[in-house]
DNA sequence: ACCGTTTTTGGTAGCGGTAACAACAGAATT
DNA sequence: AATTCTGTTGTTACCGCTACCAAAAACGGT
């Protein structure tokens, strides 16, 4: 930046205004730094800009996994968002463990940056006070949990589970399983069997351990569980898969084996992944606003960082998800 | 920083030795700083090291669009490895468009990212200017490009679809439908196509511009494509869709239209998604090394910035595909 | 005890910008 | 014509850390 400055024949403030306050300079002035800035090729160091200004432009985000695909829809409108700003993103898995996140979260305070996003929403106490002690506006996404850091944008995994429940209820299901990640570390998932207990009691169904299943990720996973289910309980009329891809793997579990579905057992799904609807039979599912999710939450940090908007700090923002009959149900 | 140093009593860089240098330290002194680190929750201004010392601990990536799934197990790899050194990453995404992808070369060398990884391997003449001017190392990952701009770590588009396109004619085929993602600034699908056609002489096949189709991508678009190119070109016996999940769309279809696979048509695919092992007929595909493309990109990179290997640049690695024979063809 | 060597500690000058204020025009006001 | 105002440019002091070199302390051998 001096190498423009002495080139230019100005002082060096008129070459950073002429860069990031262009109003405040003349338009000659102007011309004739920018003519030199492209003449040397000169990169402004933003490194500096921001220990000087003690301004970032960069956003950080811990999801428990990024090969998830979930999260790249959130992603996707977080990034487009930002990007608009000038704000950059930069992205850490915790693999579901809230130490790790908690090294990140340190990490990147360290990092300076202006804003955290969260999918989780447990941390440590540790966690907690860090975020707190720096000041900065954080937004956790992947629940509504009782109680928030800050700022607020999901859906609830519980009115989800609890509203997808029901509907398999009103249908006349009467023994309908559950399957969900494991919920260990993972409150999305105890959100959900939450909801899902909480609508068998609202319909009179008797709750039954034996159909209540937590396994991992996955195609197989789903056939497995589906096979289990189906097996040892014969009496089992519905399965609600509340994870991701399961329901996929429950249903060609089924064609397998030639189960009809729903005839033999009706197979509700939690995530509107494209599949579901191309599968034969199409699978009943939630549509959750996944990309939203990510633009919202970038709007709502841009206002508490740009404009200082200290009103939004604790806003919880319920975003509508969507119950989608098809033939599987 | 001053304050630990006043509140332990020592001078300015005792403290920062202690943090970043604890050998050079002596026990005592280190123990006395960390205790007052810790008293006062003091978070080193990671920035203002950087800017000091000239070296960051961040690396962009830079993809075409995040919202696909291929990519998230090269960014997990990426992410897995970068995070055991310390480094953080940054991702931003560049929509197919170099010009896009220039902006975000700049704003990334602004950042000063002590590296950059690229998924696309075309690029504006602007920005491999400023990359080599800049200096920092660079990994193309996407495809073995002919003129990389500094280090490659892929495996070659072209080879994988000649491999898969000669598997089939090996088979009997003889009526060799393409299918891939539009090719315009996507030399991935440029090269896709390529190697099918060098198959296909190899083959002694004629070419047919009616059964080679550019689509988007798509549970849809597969459906739509194997739909057409059966319709409009009876005689065609084996359908290779080249691009993101066509394949599962278009086996779909077949199941919806009651064509036998590989019976009525062949079908194989080119990226070796989970589902394509789980659907019946098992689909037939290319695995990609697509988590070690990351993790070695990772590796190489850091040699490059931590132990200024040198005679790694320009290194191009070639990471092995593999065909995976099932039911489909 | 002495001197050269090694280890540990401290002082200072930046890294490349921005904030805050000072200085100086020319325009507007009285 | 003197005074105030407004808009543009320049000066200086940091932002919080590390590199580099100097100083002090500890060590080892004679």
């Amino acid at each position: 930046m001096r190498d423009v400055a002495v080139r230019a024949g100005v002082s060096i403030m008129t070459v950073s205004r002429a860069l990031n306050e262009p109003g405040k300079v003349s338009p000659e002035m102007r011309e004739k730094v920018l003519r030199v800035v492209r003449e040397i090729g000169y990169l402004p160091n933003h490194l500096a800009g921001s220990l000087s200004s003690s301004r970032s432009t960069t956003i950080g985000l811990i999801v428990p996994s990024i090969d998830n695909s979930i999260y790249t829809q959130t992603v996707k409108g977080l990034s487009e968002v930002l990007k608009r700003s000038g704000f950059q993103l930069m992205i850490a898995e915790s693999g579901y463990d809230p130490n790790e996140e908690e090294e990140l979260i340190t990490i990147f305070l360290s990092q300076r940056v202006s804003g955290l996003v969260l999918h989780s929403t447990e941390h440590t106490p540790q966690a907690a006070e860090k975020i707190r002690k720096s000041g900065i506006p954080v937004v956790e996404n992947g629940n509504i949990p009782a109680e928030p850091l800050d700022m607020v944008v999901s859906f609830s995994n519980h009115d989800a589970a609890y509203a997808m429940t029901m509907h398999l209820g009103r249908l006349g299901y009467r023994k309908i399983a559950f399957a969900s990640l494991y919920s260990v570390h993972n409150d999305r998932s105890k959100d959900r069997l939450d909801g899902y207990q909480a609508a068998l009691r609202q319909l009179g169904l008797d709750p039954d351990p034996r159909i209540v299943l937590e396994t991992e990720r996955g195609l197989a996973s789903g056939a497995e569980v589906m096979a289990r289910v189906v097996q040892s309980v014969p009496e089992v009329d519905a399965l609600f898969c509340a994870g991701d891809v399961l329901a996929v793997g429950a249903l060609f579990e089924c064609q397998k084996r030639g189960w009809q579905v729903p005839g033999r057992i009706a197979l509700a799904s939690f995530d509107d992944v494209d599949l579901l609807r191309h599968v034969s039979p199409s699978v009943s599912t939630l549509r959750l606003p996944r990309y939203d999710i990510g633009e919202r939450t970038a709007r709502i940090l841009l206002s508490r960082i740009i404009d200082g908007a200290e009103h939004l700090r604790g806003s919880v923002i319920d975003l509508k998800f969507e119950l989608i009959q098809r033939e599987s149900t």
